[in-house]
DNA sequence: ATTATATGTAGACTATAGTCCGTCGACCCT
DNA sequence: AGGGTCGACGGACTATAGTCTACATATAAT
């Protein structure tokens, strides 16, 4: 598989964690609320699922925060992984 | 199909269009420089696909723009809709 | 000890993202 | 009349997003 497939994945992964303990929800909860699964909650947050943009947006609306003030984390740390080359 | 989902893709494909338009790129070449296939971008321009998080990001990044930036706009276009209601 | 909640993980499944082949029509050339 | 570029579109295919069921483990209660 492309491995900055990987990468982002992670990196989203690592950004929906911080942002679901922030709201205080547990995987199954935020499933629910977003009518998702909670085993592909688990897998996105493990990095090992990469989310179409629906779901970004499904997820983003749930947790309160903007979906693109998701992304600007992701880039973040694409960036600083980028720079640690 | 989800209503949601069917205005969103069509919502990024009005932006991806555009982006590409002011890029002053084909369709073709944009797929080629992407990685991507000429038709997909076609479905994506008329809102029949929606891209994953790592589409988007390859898309952003020959487009030369922040793949945030892009879901900023189409943030837009979702907030004029539901005004719009 | 046991009950409850939270998560990881596997396997089998359906839906769709994304590819690759091709054909067609519109438009611009010269 | 041709040739080139561009984009819509179809069909068949492969990869993966996302579901569902189930079992295992960890932790924190009581």
């Amino acid at each position: 598989m492309d491995p900055t497939k990987t990468k982002l994945s992670k990196a989203f992964g690592a950004v929906l964690r911080e942002r679901r303990l922030a709201a205080d929800l547990s995987q199954e909860k935020l499933a629910l609320d977003c009518g998702l699964d909670r085993t592909y909650i688990s897998l996105l947050e493990r990095g090992l699922r990469q989310p179409t943009l629906s779901t970004l947006f499904q997820l983003a609306t749930i947790l309160g925060v903007q979906p693109s003030e998701m992304v600007v984390a992701v880039e973040k740390s694409s960036t600083r992984a980028s720079r640690n080359r």
